[in-house]
DNA sequence: TCATTAATTCGCC
DNA sequence: GGCGAATTAATGA
């Protein structure tokens, strides 16, 4: 993420947004750097047969849609709310101007988007498994990796079944039946339909 | 508190 | 794995 200071400096706004609202869509002109102040969003694709997969799900302090501002393509996903929202925008001039003038910021982009592309290696051998129990261990592993806590069974997933579902590709009974078996393997443990792991 | 909606779970194919 | 129905949780009037 990038200092608010620093983003508002440089012609950024602040904008609200509610539970559900598009940011942008499939196929839209990616003219913005986005960066979450409060709520979460989602950037999912629609499947043919009209299943939802979720690319990823960002928080507090993570910016997005910022990869696509160094290329001149379409969005290949959406990005929509998943709570109301407070997100901060640059206009993309503004944030080349930003980049030209704090080389350090721009290094630190670097980072994250390494860090994004990690997480698309581990998803794409992920989804060549067969095995739903494979996915959503490293789905997990990869989440609690960004986890204080190490100790097993002390990471809480913060997504739904549903949301478990359409970031793994499987389908929600499959997550389900899944988690069963992972606890009786004492892999994860079940507290107030919470996944521990 | 009741009604509505979303999420979860179960049984059956 | 997918579908429909039952159950439970969350949300809002």
């Amino acid at each position: 993420m990038i200092e608010e200071r620093l983003l508002y400096k440089f012609r950024a706004e602040s904008k609200l947004y509610m539970k559900g609202d598009v940011i942008f869509e499939e196929g839209g002109t990616p003219n913005f750097y986005y960066q979450l102040k409060e709520g979460k969003i989602k950037l999912n694709n629609f499947k043919e047969d009209g299943k939802e997969f979720i690319q990823n799900i960002f928080s507090e302090g993570q910016s997005f849609g910022e990869s696509l501002l160094f290329i001149e393509v379409q969005y290949p996903m959406n990005a929509i709310c998943l709570e109301d929202c407070q997100i901060i925008s640059l206009p993309k001039t503004s944030f080349f101007d930003l980049m030209n003038e704090h080389p350090e910021v721009s290094f630190g982009l670097n980072k994250a988007l390494s860090q994004r592309l990690y997480y698309k290696y581990i998803m794409l051998q992920n989804l060549s498994s067969t095995d739903p129990t494979t996915r959503m261990i490293s789905l997990m592993n990869y989440l609690k990796s960004f986890h204080v806590k190490k100790e097993k069974y002390a990471f809480v997933v913060p997504f739904t079944r549903q949301q478990v579902a359409n970031l793994t590709g499987l389908c929600v009974e499959t997550v389900i039946r899944t988690s069963k078996k992972m606890v009786k393997k004492d892999i994860i443990r079940i507290k107030d339909r919470k996944i521990h792991y």
